[in-house]
DNA sequence: ATATATTTTTAGACTTGTCTAAAAATATAT
DNA sequence: ATATATTTTTAGACAAGTCTAAAAATATAT
C-alpha cells in the first residue's frame, strides 16, 4: 500500500517516463511536483526502498515494472474520475483536474471497476488521454501536433498537451473540442500562426496554440 | 480548513453529541476512533483553536455552531456518497462503508452539489440515515426500534441502528430490507424474541435484531 | 585540463499526528 | 470523609514528510 504523498510522485515519474526515456532526474520531479530537491531523494529512497523504482545516486530513478503498473492505474484511476465528472455531473473540461487530483486515491478496487463499468469503458478522458487498462497497458495513438501539419493538411482534433483551464477555455471560446475537424488553409511564416478552417468557418490561431492540440490525420 | 485528521475528529463528536447531550468525553471519542485519551486531548486543543469546538480541561468538549455545520457537511458527503455506491454502482448496502469513509474527505462544493443533483436529491441513505441538506439541518424522523413494539403493532423498516456489514447481511438473508411492513405476532418473555410477519411469511427474529431495526408505525 | 556552474545528496531542523508513562484531577465506594 | 479507582492531561518520544544550508558529485566552458 502506498501513501498519498507516495502515489504522487510515482505519478509524477510515470509522466515523465513517457516523454524523456532515459532516468528521471531528481530536479525535475521537485519540479513537477513543485517541491524541493532535497524533498525527492529523501522519497526516492523510500520509494526505492519499496522497489517501485531503481535508484542510484546521482543517476536519477527510473520506475520498475511493479511501479509502473501500480502508477499506471493511479492514472487510470484519474481519467475515469475525469470521465465521470464531465458525463454524469456536468463538469467542464477545464474543471475536473483538481478534483481528480483527489479522486484518484481512493483505495477500492470495486469502485474503480464498477465507475468503468458505470461509464461504459472509455478509452479517453475529456482531454483526449487514453485510459490505462487494469494492468495497467496504454493504447497509444497516432496523434501529431497541429502545429506540424502544413498547407491544405487536414485532420481531426483528439488531445490537448497542456491541460490549464486559460488554454481549455480558450478552446470552448473558439469551439475547438475533441472530435473537431480542422483544416489548415494557410501558414504565416513570420509568427507561425495558422489559417484554418473548422465548421465551415475560417479563422486564424497563434503557433502557441497549434502547438498544443494534438491531431489525427 | 480542515485536515483528514480534523474531520475524523469532528465527525465523531458529532455523532456522539446526537445521543449523548452533554459535553462529550475525551474517553467516548476515543473509543469511537480507536486512539488514545491523549491523542484525543492534543487534537481537542487543535480543535478548539480553531473554533470548531469549545474545550475545558477536564470538562469534555462541545461543538459549536461553525463545528456542528462542519461536521454535518462531511455526514452529508459520505451519505450521498453511499447513496451514489449503492444506486449508481451496484454496490450492496453492507459495502460502502469504507468506501464512503475515505469519499467523504474529498473537498470540492461543486462535485458534492453536482452527485445531489445527478442522484436526485436524496433525504436518505442506504441504512435509511438522513442526509443533512447544504446548511448541515438534519431532517430527524419520529421512529422507534422494533424491540420496543407490542403485540399486533405493525410499521415499515425505516432504518437499522448496528451498520456492520455482518448485521446487514443477515437482514439480506432474511429478506429485510427498508420499506417493509413488518407485524409483531407475538413476543417471547425468556429471551424477548419476536415472532413477526413479513411478506405474508412468519419467521421470529432474537431481540439483538429486532433493537437495531428502526419501524415506523 | 582546470575552473566554474549546476545538480544532487546529506545533515539537521520543524510540523502533524500519534504513542507511552507518569502526574493531576475527578469520580466512586465504603 | 477518606481511600481507591478512573479519567484526563502533561511531558517527552517517534515516524512521515517536508524544508534550509552546506557538502559532495557531476557537468560545462574556456
Amino acid at each position: 500500500m502506498f501513501t498519498l504523498s507516495e502515489e504522487n510522485y510515482l505519478k509524477a515519474i510515470y509522466h515523465l517516463e513517457i516523454d524523456a526515456d532515459k532516468g528521471i532526474s531528481t530536479n525535475s520531479i521537485a519540479k513537477k511536483l513543485e517541491t524541493k530537491a532535497s524533498s525527492v531523494t529523501d522519497m526516492v529512497k523510500k520509494l526505492s526502498e519499496k522497489e517501485v523504482v531503481v535508484y542510484k545516486k546521482y543517476q536519477g530513478v527510473k520506475l520498475t515494472n511493479y511501479g509502473k503498473k501500480t502508477a499506471a492505474n493511479i492514472v487510470r484511476k484519474h481519467r475515469l474520475w475525469e470521465v465521470f465528472l464531465v458525463e454524469k455531473l456536468n463538469f467542464s473540461w477545464d474543471e475536473v483536474h483538481d478534483v481528480a487530483e483527489q479522486l484518484e486515491h481512493i483505495k477500492s478496487p470495486k469502485l474503480i471497476n464498477q465507475l468503468d463499468s458505470f461509464l461504459g469503458f472509455p478509452s479517453n478522458d475529456p482531454h483526449g488521454d487514453p485510459i490505462p487498462d487494469k494492468e495497467g497497458n496504454l493504447k497509444i495513438i497516432e496523434k501529431s501536433l497541429l502545429s506540424t501539419f502544413s498547407k491544405n493538411e487536414s485532420g481531426v482534433c483528439v488531445g490537448v498537451d497542456d491541460s490549464s483551464s486559460e488554454f481549455l477555455r480558450y478552446l470552448d471560446k473558439k469551439g475547438i473540442t475533441l472530435g473537431k475537424q480542422i483544416t489548415v488553409l494557410e501558414k504565416e511564416d513570420f509568427d507561425d500562426s495558422l489559417s484554418i478552417e473548422m465548421d465551415n468557418k475560417k479563422f486564424s490561431i497563434s503557433n502557441k496554440i497549434a502547438n498544443n492540440l494534438y491531431m489525427k490525420k
